[in-house]
DNA sequence: CTGACATATCAACATTTTTTGATGGAGTAC
DNA sequence: GTACTCCATCAAAAAATGTTGATATGTCAG
């Protein structure tokens, strides 16, 4: 048994790529006060509906976020495992793992 | 007081993009073993050499590892508090805002 | 001093991501 | 039906990011 907790680098990447962007924080931060429309996004933002749909749909993508149609509209809220994970995540790179490695102290030129 | 903890969206975006990558993720689980020189991780990854200094670049400029320099070699290792602090943000994120944005409730044609 | 090594940096290129404006579908009101 | 609203999607352009190979700098060994 290790502290060595394994990462998916792949879904790790993802998820923080979904995070790295300054109008998809923003809106995630709107969503944190509960479901809103797409509408209700673009009169907070300056952000042309195109613009606004293509970042939802990153979100989405990466899970953080899920849709509900009703009507002629879309009201996108918040998935909180998505989040939860991504702590998780953050949790597992910080944790120290079990050396062992530098029992390996390579032979060659390197690092001797 | 609120629930309402404020993101600074700059440095937020600069953290999470900075986990964003593969390459880079894989470079700071290796670093949890604890410090190691680039050769090292030339090693472990199949990377050509600029490419290692090209991402360890992106995670010093973001604060998340700090180089020490030996004689011919530089020792990369983690900055624990910049993890808190990437945690600290997605906590952020996942606290709901104490609504009284639902009072707002838009006048116009949107979402009436 | 010379040569080998560890690493950073640079410029060119390739790839990916984001923005923009246009178009179209689906729902609602009349 | 027509007209209008909300929204997704598309293609093209623009911007940002990542990769590669070459070169430069400093260090150590002999």
């Amino acid at each position: 048994m290790s502290t060595t907790a394994s990462l998916d680098l792949t879904r790790a990447a993802q998820l923080f790529h979904a995070l790295s962007d300054e109008t998809r924080l923003g809106i995630l931060s709107m969503l944190r006060g509960g479901e809103q429309c797409v509408c209700d996004l673009q009169s907070s933002f300056d952000a042309a509906q195109s613009r606004l749909s293509y970042h939802l749909k990153v979100l989405k993508a990466a899970g953080l976020v899920t849709d509900r149609l009703e009507g002629r509209w879309s009201y996108y809220s918040i998935v909180p495992d998505a989040l939860t994970e991504t702590h998780d995540l953050v949790r597992t790179l910080a944790a120290q793992e079990r050396a062992g490695r530098k029992a390996l102290k390579a032979l060659g030129n390197c690092c001797g």
